[in-house]
RNA sequence: GCCCCCAUCGUCUAGUGGACUAGGACGCGGCCCUUUCAAGGCCACGACCGGGGUUCGAAUCCCCGUGGGGGCACCA
């Protein structure tokens, strides 16, 4: 326990395999061994475990190391950034591990295999048609280990397996769960070097955690099973344990069955993702995903708007929960819209730019920092400044004509009203908003029209639309002449209705 | 089929035998504020999966059930 709760410096690592998107998945499991090396003050470390060269995807890689630059989870030692412990692509390591399968071989603790994939596919048809469980029935187990030698250096293919003892049981430990033991009887003799040269994760992983000296290995539930495994064969090359931590899974929002990359189409239609890239797209902030996907298997009492860094001071490894998590895409909203209006106002801006530049409006830096304090608080996504302020830069807006019509008037009198507005801001100098409500608002009471009726056929005269930010404030930012322009296209178009 | 894990409001969670009338957050409902939409403030609704134990006392420990999840590859 004292080894579980130890506050020296830790040794983590995110080692993903590159065969896929990077997912909100990924991201945590990016998340919490960054957080545990800085609270501790030892090194992150990013791996790539490219094993399996059927699956691998030539984009994955850089995909995540953009997902991790673009959350702010910066490693220590990593394949683009070298180490202490170069190289960080696994299959850049192959000698590694073939020094150490054999090395197992040579301790009698593996053992060559020369099965063909379609006899053992054959033997497993069969247990399974039996109800037995399947797995490997030995065959190659019994090979004399000087046969066995000959038979490799003849050029034979071959993989090696590790071989399980029969008898006994294991004892492992992970952080969350407590210790959970296991008969040896249950466990196969899986494979740990691959027919092509290459180790399976089973081998590679322990290897380079030893090597690379991890202290806490902290992974998907997926792997619990196999972590008797792991251990034997950490074991058996007579390393320290480190300490295992498996995270739950993310569960689909309904409840039912693990979140899987097939569903984003699913979560596209209302707008969300679950990779990186997408959400980026649709406006979300790192500050927002983070925190969103921090605090699901994360229980962190009296805390919930946090930054990286408040994570960093909070985070305990013994905090984090074992039962799958639902993900709820509401909640992400929220974080992202709180984390949106506690940026700074430049801040914001910048991240803003890339929205509007992608509308092809040419937005004005100087008029964008004045409308931020108006657009803040409305913004859920990112992306939608666009719809909140893209009349800010638009040359001129189409309103549609019947939302210029008042509610229980007619277009008769919504012209009148446009034509008085018009009349009212005109006499100003200017209409910064201190100038133009007042005059506006004594018009309201004088005409005894409301000022709901009022102030919207402006607003959607000004803005094009029937919901916007503050409109003194906004005409303030278009400027006069800009909005008598504006004021006036509505009159016209309502003048045309009448007639 | 076999093995393993998990179980508190709809969801994420706090809770580590008495401080629990079970706390917070999101969502939902209502009210206030208000030129729209938000934001903000206030209020309400809402949970210990079931059954047995252990104990003076159980959300908390044990067992069984149920439900959910994961795994059983020359994939990770």
């Amino acid at each position: 326990m004292e080894k579980l709760l130890s506050t020296k410096p830790a040794r983590t690592r995110f080692a993903p395999s590159p065969t896929g998107r990077m997912h909100i998945g990924n991201a945590r499991s990016a998340l919490y061994p960054f957080l545990l090396a800085r609270r501790l003050g030892g090194q992150f470390i990013l791996r790539i475990e490219d094993t399996d060269q059927k699956r691998y995807e030539p984009g994955a890689e850089q995909e995540l190391i953009n997902g991790l630059r673009w959350l702010g989870l910066q490693y220590d030692e990593g394949p683009d950034i070298g180490g202490p412990h170069s190289p960080y692509r696994q299959s850049e390591r192959r000698a590694i591990y073939h020094e150490h399968a054999w090395k197992l071989v040579e301790m009698e603790k593996a053992f060559a295999c020369f099965c063909t994939p379609d006899r053992l596919d054959k033997v497993r048809q069969e247990q399974m048609k039996n109800k037995q469980n399947p797995r490997y029935d030995g065959t190659c187990r019994a090979l004399d280990s000087a046969e066995a030698r000959r038979r490799v250096d003849a050029g034979e293919k071959y993989v090696i397996r590790f071989k399980m003892p029969k008898e006994g049981s294991i004892t492992t430990a992970d952080l969350l769960r407590g210790s959970i033991t296991t008969e040896n009887s249950a466990l196969d003799d899986s494979v740990l070097l691959k027919s092509d040269g290459l180790p399976t994760y089973h081998l590679a992983a322990m290897v380079d955690d030893h090597l690379m000296e991890i202290t806490h290995v902290i992974r998907g539930s997926e792997w619990l099973p196999s972590m008797p495994l792991h251990i034997h064969i950490i074991r058996a090359f007579g390393w320290d344990e480190p300490v295992f931590a498996h995270l739950s899974v993310f569960l689909k929002p309904s409840g039912k069955g693990k979140m899987s990359k097939r569903d984003r189409a699913e979560a596209m239609k209302d707008g969300y993702s679950i990779f990186l890239g997408d959400m980026q797209e649709l406006g979300y902030t790192p500050e927002g995903v983070l925190n969103w996907i921090a605090l699901m298997g994360w229980g962190v009492p009296e805390d919930d708007v946090m930054t990286l860094d408040r994570m960093i001071e909070r985070f305990s490894i013994d905090s984090l929960t074992p039962s799958p998590a639902a993900i709820n895409f509401q909640k992400l909203d929220h974080f992202n819209a709180t984390h949106i209006r506690l940026m700074r106002t430049d801040d914001l801006a910048a991240r803003l730019k890339p929205y509007f530049t992608r509308e092809g409006l040419n937005f004005r830096d100087d008029v964008l920092l004045k409308m931020i304090p108006l657009l803040r608080e409305r913004l859920v996504t990112l992306d939608d400044c666009i719809s909140f302020g893209a009349f800010f830069f638009k040359d001129e807006v189409t309103p549609n004509p019947e939302d210029l019509i008042a509610k229980g008037l007619d277009a008769k009198q919504s012209a009148e009203i446009a034509r008085r507005a018009y009349q009212i801001l005109g006499a100003q100098p200017d209409i910064s908003h201190e100038r133009s409500e007042p005059p506006m608002r004594a018009y309201v009471e004088e005409s005894g029209f409301s000022a709901n009726q009022v102030f919207g056929i402006l607003r959607v005269a000004v803005t094009g639309q029937k919901v916007s930010p503050p409109l003194f404030e906004s005409m303030e930012i278009i400027g006069r002449d800009v909005c008598l322009k504006r004021i006036q296209n509505a009159i016209d178009v309502l003048e045309k209705i009448t007639s």
